[in-house]
DNA sequence: CACTGAATAT
DNA sequence: TATATTCAGT
């Protein structure tokens, strides 16, 4: 298996959000160091006397990852007992004072360092090592559920390992070790955890064994992913995983030097669209050593003798959040009804994306908008869960823009109906009938996709253009054509209120014409099929006086 | 043959 | 689940 951006997600995100508890006595002193590791993207919450923090813990003991304590002379009493009362949670001592015992004595009773002030940079920002550590030596019951996540991405990548390193025995010996070593004994990396965790816990010998270059390419996905919301601070830490992985880095505090490189990399493929940055999907010129017995390439496949550069099994494309976004530009660029996988792969300007990913993603991008994923089949979706979803209107398909709007960001639509229009652009989610009692259409940012952080919430394209009415304001009358079209108003399933009953008209014209270009589906609650002379005359009203000869036609399913 | 879209596999 | 791969149809 090759690096997934997914299997990296969770770890390279890792240390931001850590919660970490500060516990100083010294207010400018604590403030300082709260600055330092917001600015590290750690959560930060001060106390400033052991007993607001002691019962901080013991109220809500999943609160915190990791806690960090100050310990002077005259209360370090009140601050040992925090470290017994805070077992579980990784403790970091920190003191002015440079006293031996007082310092055993910490360790003794669990603290995971202990550190002189003033804290260095480095120090701070690898305070996510203890919680790693801890995350892998707190056994059974007493393991906090806060920590579980973080031990689970962590398996998952050293699972990963396992799998990228086949062709070294050595390290693969030592990552089964490794894995059988996750639930107790450390021995073999840190001796005991009865003493305190050096400042670069060993957690990078697991690291180090990752070398694979194929992971390059997708962590250059990674690091796209996020390159675009995140400031530097953030990014420098996730690179220095990365880097640290790719390049078995083993002093992680230095790494970040090195990280220019492939961040300079990943800015060079950012093209001049405006596109925050670009993928690097490089599927021609690295070999993947574990590519799958079953495939084609099967049987010298492995570690191929013959073929240095073997065809190597194709990456998995990650649709990051700025790959989707092209994805969806150039959807919308095209039309729907154009928008088939080759001019979108041409659109997207991606590249070493291929046609069969982006027709594997518009599939899925399809089946979403058609709604294929029935959730919510209770009756429920009449009444939005979704606060957000009130006010949002999926208003009109997604229309092809004029080449003149071809601009990288998503443009307000200013839909553009062509006379084939309804039928070019069936948009499924608008035009599809509800059956009764079943959700008539989610606006695609609630669809169930996995949720990309700061994805925008018209990233799946398709309200890009927030309607600049509700439902009870003012609507106009008299639009033409179907941009009245409005699939989700209530008075599919609700009572008329006497404002929607101004719309009933439209509304009907719109069922009517569902109802003919789509027979096969229910019709809606209390309407009869149209007679096909009532429908004719519903469509010469919308100046349409000749019906497409494919109005009937099967192909509208497609 | 090259492509699309749906089905199926991983 | 998301993406890749396969397959049938054009």
């Amino acid at each position: 298996m090759v690096c997934t951006a997914n299997d990296l997600h969770g770890w390279k995100d890792f240390p931001k959000g850590l919660r970490v508890l500060l516990l100083d006595g010294d207010t400018s002193s604590a403030a300082e160091i709260k600055t330092k590791l917001e600015e590290m993207e750690y959560v930060v919450v001060t106390y400033c006397n052991e007993n607001d923090a002691l019962s901080a813990i013991s109220s809500k003991p999943e609160t915190f990852h990791v806690a960090i304590v100050e310990v002077t002379t005259s209360n370090h009493e009140g601050n040992f007992k925090f470290l017994e009362a805070a077992k579980d949670l990784p403790t970091i001592m920190i003191s002015n004072i440079h006293c031996l015992s007082t310092m055993m004595k910490c360790i003794a009773l669990g603290a995971m360092e202990f550190l002189q002030k003033p804290l260095s940079d480095d120090k701070l920002r690898n305070i996510w090592q203890h919680v790693v550590h801890k995350a892998f030596n707190a056994g059974g019951s007493a393991f906090p559920n806060s920590l579980k996540p973080i031990k689970e991405s962590v398996v998952s990548m050293l699972h990963l390992e396992l799998e990228n390193s086949e062709n070294e025995n050595q390290v693969q010996k030592n990552l089964e070790i490794l894995n059988s070593d996750d639930d107790n004994n450390h021995e073999l990396l840190e001796g005991s955890d009865k003493y305190p965790a050096p400042s670069t816990p060993q957690q990078k010998h697991g690291m180090r064994l990752v070398d694979d270059g194929d992971c390059q390419d997708q962590l250059n996905s990674s690091l796209e992913k996020e390159c675009g919301e995140q400031d530097g601070e953030s990014k420098s830490v996730e690179t220095t995983c990365i880097n640290s992985l790719v390049e078995g880095t083993s002093q992680v505090e230095n790494s970040q030097l090195p990280d220019q490189e492939a961040i300079k990399e990943e800015e060079n493929s950012a093209d001049g669209s405006g596109a925050a940055s670009n993928i690097d999907l490089d599927t021609h010129d690295q070999d993947n050593i574990s590519s799958s017995e079953k495939n084609k390439s099967i049987p010298c496949g492995l570690s191929n003798p013959c073929g240095t550069k073997i065809s190597r099994k194709k990456l998995k494309v990650d649709w990051t959040p700025e790959l989707h976004r092209k994805f969806v530009q150039a959807v919308e660029q095209l039309g729907v009804n154009q928008a088939i996988p080759s001019r979108i792969l041409e659109l997207m300007k991606v590249e070493g994306l291929t046609r069969h990913n982006v027709a594997s993603h518009l599939q899925k991008y399809r089946m979403h908008k058609r709604h294929i994923l029935p959730k919510e089949e209770d009756g429920s979706w009449s009444h939005s869960k979704d606060p957000m979803r009130k006010n949002y209107y999926p208003q009109r398909p997604v229309m092809a823009f004029p080449p003149p709007y071809h601009s990288n960001h998503i443009m307000p639509v200013a839909p553009i109906y062509p006379p084939w229009g309804h039928m070019a652009c069936p948009s499924p989610g608008v035009q599809m009938w509800v059956p009764p009692g079943y959700p008539p259409w989610r606006p695609p940012e609630i669809w169930p996709w996995k949720s990309y952080p700061g994805m925008h919430a018209d990233t799946w394209g398709c309200p890009v253009t927030p309607p600049p009415h509700s439902p009870l304001s003012s609507h106009p009358q008299h639009i033409s054509g179907f941009e009245n079209v409005d699939p989700y108003d209530k008075s599919y399933s609700i009572a008329f209120s006497p404002v929607e009953l101004q719309l009933a008209d439209e509304e009907i014209d719109k069922v009517v014409k569902e109802a003919i270009s789509k027979p096969w589906l229910p019709l809606p609650l209390g309407l009869k099929p149209p007679s096909t002379e009532s429908v004719l005359s519903e469509l010469s009203k919308q100046g349409i006086s000749t019906v497409p000869s494919h109005i009937n036609g099967s192909q509208l399913i497609q």
